[in-house]
DNA sequence: CGGGTCACTTGCAAAATGATAGTGACTGTC
DNA sequence: GACAGTCACTATCATTTTGCAAGTGACCCG
């Protein structure tokens, strides 16, 4: 019985936070997608304890969004890698800093550059099905019967 | 000093988890945005405890995130209303339910649908310059000097 | 053989979280 | 007007999680 077969709420929120909801998994993920695959990358670019790292990292391979790669075996050397659920997990941390930015963000941040038009990204989120951003239209909560 | 002043890091990601960065906070957010606006209806229906739940709401306080609002003054009863900040930030909430339906939706969940087409809500983050889905462009990472 | 790097684990202290009980301001009811 | 009941908490204490510091094992380089 994993975490996930107890307490299933109907919130698809809840769903989700119950797989990253905390402050270190989502830095990590952002610091893989970086580049920064390895341990020791992980461990001085985020200055955590590493007995914490390695917790986390076991958790988010269990939550299924990175995975462990053995790339090279003498020396023994593992790397991080995102899976498909990491990735899609990628433009939410996108909106996170687009938030954090607007209300946090006082002092020289880093950013996103379109790599094709050279433009800074500015992520929103929308619905797909109108291309409104979230927000902007009214919306009806709906609960499973 | 507040906690924002001390380890300014320049990533944005950071800036905005510095506020919101724990699962209980985001709960209680998206529980405001249904209307659950006092103490009560939040410890109810979030099944946390009362010292958590209030030094959660403080927390949110303090962050900007949502303001208290007394309704009553006999008896004296209190609302929490969500700021611009924390209506901000329900977009990403709704991103994240999303990527939680999709890997961690098993069962029959809740969901938004458009008040005016009556279509299920689908939210994507894109960047609002090219309209594009994040992820689907390649993308360069900028640092301040 | 000795030092250095990498990827951790172990042990312990400190902080956050959570369960339970209690408090103060009322309100409404017999 | 005493008494139960609601609301919005606080206080106390156990449990859990986090974080620091030190250590460990596999290996590589001179």
């Amino acid at each position: 019985m994993t975490l996930d077969e107890i307490n299933l709420g109907t919130c698809p929120v809840d769903r989700g936070l119950m797989r990253v909801g905390d402050r270190w998994s989502m830095l990590v993920l952002r610091d893989i997608e970086r580049g920064l695959t390895r341990y020791e990358q992980l461990r001085t670019s985020l200055g955590i304890a590493p007995n914490i790292l390695s917790r986390r990292l076991s958790a988010l391979v269990e939550a299924g969004l990175i995975a462990k790669n053995r790339y090279s075996e003498h020396p023994p050397r593992d790397e991080y890698l995102l899976t498909d659920a990491g990735r899609d997990f990628l433009p939410i941390l996108m909106a996170i800093g687009a938030w954090g930015r607007k209300y946090n963000g006082a002092g020289a941040l880093s950013r996103h550059r379109d790599a094709a038009t050279g433009e800074i990204v500015r992520p929103v989120v929308v619905d797909a099905n109108t291309g409104a951003p979230i927000g902007s239209r009214p919306l009806r909560l709906e609960y499973p019967d």
